[in-house]
DNA sequence: TTGTCTCCCGACGGGAGACAA
DNA sequence: TTGTCTCCCGTCGGGAGACAA
């Protein structure tokens, strides 16, 4: 019997931990299940990475915003277009999840091929395809307190997470102690002092939590850890390697190539840089037209809440415009004014 | 008076320090001109940035292997050229010279403007650039020492080293001392006791050493500090912000716009990063034209060698072909064949 | 002249229960 | 139940001269 748990903190921030127990499958195939686990727990409830085999949207528009964001720089204004239509139907050829090394930000590098036919009423219907095969897994996060982040001591875990998602503590013994050996999405092993001490009694992680602090990264064999950031931060602090400018034009051209030849192309989607997803299952668009957004019209949204819970709000839609019309003419991309 | 010290220094690695006396000029120009010192310092003998005016050629191969060097992905084979040509001459409009935040690595934003007329044989001649003024400025480095870089006890400065660079101590005291405050590429602050030691007596920086060395960078208000990494060891782990072969892609489009409607770009020049400068001078690729190499010509070449100094080799040239004769016919980039 | 070692001592931080919200 | 404080004590590291290359 093997036992999974999986956790992630934030430094702002929240703490992830899951837990689980299977029996021996392909080791290979559960650890790609666990990495998906922990990728997805990082990256947060709301982001769905997308599928090899689906038939997508892919939008120029909303790539460059997210190298924008990636950049901290946005081009000047006289930037060519070329022809490029503002969606490419595209079918995902691959999808690797990553993570950077340094941040530990989650990100999925994902390889598109152009569809031949591109009118998306001509396109033959597919089925949505089927959920993946989820592994069962116990996981908490926590908003990290004064405390938990101080040099004395470790993190005290509550008693509920710990109940739900740590290894059980031998409760006979006088201070219950077990050491943790996980590991992050990078392969780094990670062990902390489990102990049940303190008067009264808590679950505290010690010896080993402060250099995961100061380190801000980890996960382990058997236990996962991980970080998920809270959105806003940033720390992005980006290598000049090209100029933004051609950074731009690099996108157009790659776009522009695989849509005239109709070969791959990759890009990299990073749901905490930028939260909306460029890249649109091609079902899930279509569904989106049939609703006929008009002004007035009521709607819900989800949104990362407080210690990341998802959260909705509701809101008005005033206004229908393109963003650029000048350059994305007929764009679908981002073009509702709403009120909450 | 104002005296001016600059101190660069490398983990594996350099240590340079520059003191100088001026009686005041323009403090913004005396600042900029300081900046340009320590820059150089840090970019290493062999390094001349472009100058604003300059007559270039641009080299688009080289442009994309020191892409490649940042990025460590080479992109694959069948990549589209369009019609570009292997090198633009081009007028320099802009430089500023740069620092990485955070590794510290210095690089020049280069903003070129193709010029009307590309036949080299056709350009008006043009007399080189005057140099330009240079203000006074010693400097040292030192290759670090375990001792040095140690947690006990601080930098050993060398007596001629001490004595050419730092400001005098007053010898008359039985343990001479004094507050060193330097000012980094960055402005930031760093602050050193300099002390006069030890049995027998030396010259020693304490009392915030080690925090430099642990920081890796710096350089203050009258003392300038910088590092200077030694060339090989490349820390780079660039973000994912877009694939290789985007940048490849948008270096490309980037020269093949700004050539054919004669719009400025801009390029980033990393000297530490691909040590071979693919912005030439005009009258320097003229010149090393007139040269006619042919296998078994002796020839002299810059290296950066041990301590960072210039140390000069000599080779034999064996062959001339181009790198890449089917994407960049007739290229003069990177074309010889040596032994030495 | 300068690199390494060792010794001294103060500061910092892991680890414990006390205590309060 | 859990966050903060404080106290204890071991370790680490700045800072000194000894010593040797």
């Amino acid at each position: 019997m093997t036992s999974y748990s999986k956790i992630a903190m934030n430094k702002r921030g929240q703490f992830i931990n899951n837990n689980t127990r299977d029996r021996g499958e392909g080791q290979n195939e559960a650890e790609q299940a666990l990495f998906r686990e922990l990728w997805e727990a990082c990256a947060g409830p709301l982001v769905t990475a997308p599928r090899e085999g689906e038939l997508v949207f892919y939008f120029p528009q909303g790539h460059i915003e997210q190298v924008e964001a990636s950049t901290n720089q946005v081009p000047n204004e006289n930037m060519p277009v070329y022809d490029l239509r503002s969606k490419i139907l595209c079918r995902v050829m691959n999808v690797v999840l990553k993570v950077e090394p340094y941040t530990d930000e989650v990100f999925a590098q994902v390889t598109l091929v152009p569809e031949p036919i591109q009118d998306e009423n001509k396109v033959e219907k597919e089925p949505p395809l089927a959920p993946l095969p989820r592994i069962h897994v116990r996981s908490f996060y926590k908003t990290l307190t004064a405390s938990d982040t101080s040099t004395h001591g470790g993190l005290s875990v509550l008693k509920r997470h710990a109940d739900e998602c740590l290894p059980p503590l031998d409760m006979t013994k006088d201070v219950p102690t077990q050491e943790l050996v996980t590991k992050d999405l990078h392969g780094n092993e990670w062990r902390f002092k489990h102990i049940y001490r303190g008067e009264p009694r808590r679950h505290l992680l010690q010896s080993g939590w402060s250099v995961f602090v100061t380190s801000k990264r980890c996960e382990n064999g058997e236990l996962r850890v991980g970080v998920r950031r809270a959105m806003r931060q940033q720390v992005n602090v980006p290598l000049s390697i090209i100029s933004s400018h051609s950074m731009y034009l690099g996108v157009l051209a790659t776009a522009w190539h695989a849509a005239s030849t109709r070969t791959m192309f990759t890009v990299y989607y990073k749901p905490r840089t930028s939260p909306v997803g460029f890249i649109v299952p091609y079902y899930q668009y279509m569904e989106s037209l049939k609703i006929n957004y008009t002004n007035g019209i009521r709607f819900k949204m989800r949104f990362e809440g407080e210690e990341a819970r998802e959260q909705r709000f509701t809101g008005t839609i005033v206004g229908i415009e393109d963003v650029d019309p000048k350059k994305w003419p007929d764009s679908k991309w981002r073009n509702l004014k709403v009120v909450l």
